[in-house]
DNA sequence: GCAAAAGTGTTGTCCTTACACCCATGC
DNA sequence: GCATGGGTGTAAGGACAACACTTTTGC
């Protein structure tokens, strides 16, 4: 049973309705949020995530995520496109709400909340808005070092990537439009941590039926160039299978 | 580019490492958090939802979750399992975060951001703390005239349970202790509102082997008692299968 | 002509699905 | 003895894993 007063849903009796919304809201305790993006990019053969330096002396040399601060009246996801559009100039970018992380010892300020999204961006379609020089990109296997509780926000991040990217077409979002087979499995095969066998690989993306054979070769590199495809998402979307499976 | 000169990590000069973190905090504007329970039980072959009606008059005679408002120090995750230990008593109770929802007008009283977490309980394994009589449990089918935004959260968690429940042995949490596997399909057939072949659906737990065989039958049944089950947690956790398989 | 990667098929195994009959119990 | 659900097996088809050689291009 609760022990304080304070005018929380618990504490209250129920049979009394509440007449002034607004009074009871001030009433509550309010919490500073933020929304950080996990930012992931494809580049050199190796997930790369946007770092930048943190710039509070308590974390001086550190790397933090981007994020900044949800304003008054702004929607979550606006926020985070906000962050997104402004460090990297892209507005059509894959973004999706991951976890809340609220830890009350989690900034060295205060108590802050924040709101984890993550963000694949094909690291070639656009120029980082780079107000400063300490804007960089990172291997996601070697992190360290990180400011607040970032460390464990992008490993979460990295996790829930990795799941999703089996289940979703989230992969062609980090390619270039037009991409080669050995472009894709590759990027399959870094986020995996795993080696595929080319074969089966093709077999199965043939099998999808969701490339387009864009009758386009790949240039300058020093083999065979590879055929490039497109990813046809109108025929994902139309006909994305109903998953069920049950398998544990 | 930003207009505002709120002082905003966008906003800052970045060659300029800030000193005093606290200050910098207290200068972000704040906002009420409650944490939301979307509280599952099983009963009559059906999937329900903790429910109570709302205490607010502007929503008067609509239900609402079960929610409560963070508490200055209080970790997000302890929050939630307050909600549900003072609601129903019990503590050992399966709770996960889904998704926060910050629409800035979901609240009538003012902006309030809330986490949703999704939780599932047996509802014979313990006795509702009913402080009033206006808590109860709704079949997840026919819900309308939620309170807030809770009928968008409550979907939302009904989705992500439908999903987890193929991937992690959720459904067990629902269930007694022992249970005869017709009780188990009954569950899935429920929550994913499709049939089963029941000589498939044995074979694939059989085949799982995570089933231990009780040696004990249902009894009060009016027809021939089915063998009871325990799941076998321990085995489960030391043999999960690496989950890997491209597939959308 | 050599290095490097592209491209291609088959086979065996396993998993999934579809499907029908007898059995044990309560009434 | 009848109604109700418990319990079981098989066959066919589809998906997946393992595996090696030829082709094309740049240099």
């Amino acid at each position: 049973m609760n022990t304080d007063d304070t005018l929380t849903p618990l504490n209250r009796s129920r049979s009394i309705l509440i007449a002034e919304p607004t009074k009871l809201v001030t009433s509550y305790p309010a919490f500073p949020i933020t929304v950080d993006c996990v930012i992931f990019g494809f580049e050199e053969n190796e997930l790369k995530v946007l770092l930048i330096r943190s710039d509070l002396q308590y974390f001086e040399g550190k790397w933090s995520l981007l994020g900044d601060v949800l304003k008054e009246t702004e929607a979550l996801d606006d926020a985070a496109y906000r962050v997104l559009c402004q460090r990297t100039g892209m507005t059509d970018v894959f973004l999706e709400q991951v976890k809340t992380f609220g830890s009350p010892s989690r900034h060295p300020g205060g108590r802050v909340i924040t709101i984890a999204y993550c963000s694949l961006l094909n690291i070639h379609h656009h120029e980082l808005k780079i107000y400063d020089n300490e804007l960089h990109w990172h291997n996601v296997k070697n992190l360290s070092d990180m400011a607040f509780d970032h460390q464990l926000i992008v490993e979460e991040c990295y996790q829930w990537l990795q799941k999703r990217i089996q289940e979703h077409p989230l992969a062609f979002n980090l390619l270039p439009e037009k991409f080669s087979l050995r472009e894709l499995q590759n990027l399959y095969e870094a986020i995996l941590g795993v080696e595929l066998d080319r074969r089966n690989f093709r077999k199965k993306f043939f099998a999808m039926d969701f490339l387009i054979d864009m009758e386009e070769f790949e240039e300058n590199v020093p083999h065979r160039p590879g055929k490039l495809y497109k990813f046809n998402f109108d025929k994902y979307e139309k006909n994305k299978r109903k998953w069920f499976a049950i398998d544990f």
